[in-house]
DNA sequence: TAAATATACGATAGAATTGGTCGTATATTT
DNA sequence: AAATATACGACCAATTCTATCGTATATTTA
């Protein structure tokens, strides 16, 4: 269920362009080291986000990279998706990747998954990057910033 | 986001047992064939479910494997984390797992991704083997048989 | 008590995925 | 023309995932 480092990464740098959206391209190198991010690694990366038309490229002297789009443009579920790949949790409960199962078994679960798929896939695709972007300005007391103020594991 | 097969293979064989509980133990052999889970994999599965208090093994002839608590003592949540590990999609809104982030840029979707974290732990822990049964016998509308029923994708 | 059949379990190994590096080409600005 | 930027394929190391094998041991049944 976890996220891959480049999504994380992806997601990171995506926040940081959010940041200083409108306010000319940032070069990679500092996006890199803003956010930790190995800079040979992340150049792969941001051609992935510029294929899928999130960023655009300045080259030269006062080059980098900016936001290609308005930040409420660009969903969380995209980006998830793009570098993770599927977001359901099993095979048969996927549209875009569907598997069928020949196990009775197997069906005894899958309503259940699918729920949660369903669940996760209709929050990742309302959240733009603008609108996590504010809610992270203003934390609810749903979200506490200390992981440890709520009682769940995991 | 995606399930191990080992958790897919876990849960399988779970369901059957819950399907036969309280009707005596069923060989791993049978428990292997009926789920399409090779035998030798599925050893290495049931010890561990065994150490975790789930099943109990019967050794000799009639032997094979049951049922050690109530369906409705075991919860989908359980199965899962023990399989797969961590359910948060990122380390820093993990309790169990927490690992600080000194981003401030991973701190924008942090928020948001705890959210999904607890939405997800929510209904994993909620959810027992029997309810989960017994829910895919009648299924609802909310849960079609049939994934592209919904609108959804990925 | 012997044969049959069951689980127990450590060692190992192939395949796939993930995470990351390197060299080099090319475009643009100053 | 120099400096600095992105572009991009090739490659690689580490980990994780999935699975197999050999062998030991316990239990039942005939």
């Amino acid at each position: 269920m976890k996220l891959s480092k480049k999504t994380d990464y992806a997601l990171r740098v995506l926040f940081t362009l959010v940041e200083h959206y409108g306010r000319g391209p940032i070069p990679i190198r500092e996006l890199a080291r803003r956010n930790e991010v190995p800079k040979r690694f992340l150049e792969h990366i941001m051609l992935e986000m510029k294929a899928r038309g999130w960023v655009d490229s300045t080259p030269g002297k006062r080059g980098g990279y900016t936001l290609a789009k308005s930040p409420d443009k660009i969903m969380m579920g995209e980006v998830v998706r793009h570098f993770d790949g599927v977001l359901a949790p099993i095979g048969c409960v996927s549209v875009t990747h569907y598997q069928p199962c020949s196990q009775s078994s197997v069906c005894r679960f899958r309503p259940f998954l699918l729920n949660i798929r369903n669940e996760i896939a209709r929050q990742m695709d309302q959240a733009s990057l603008a609108g996590v972007f504010s809610d992270s300005l203003r934390p609810s007391p749903e979200t506490p910033q200390n992981p440890s103020a709520d009682g769940c594991e995991t």
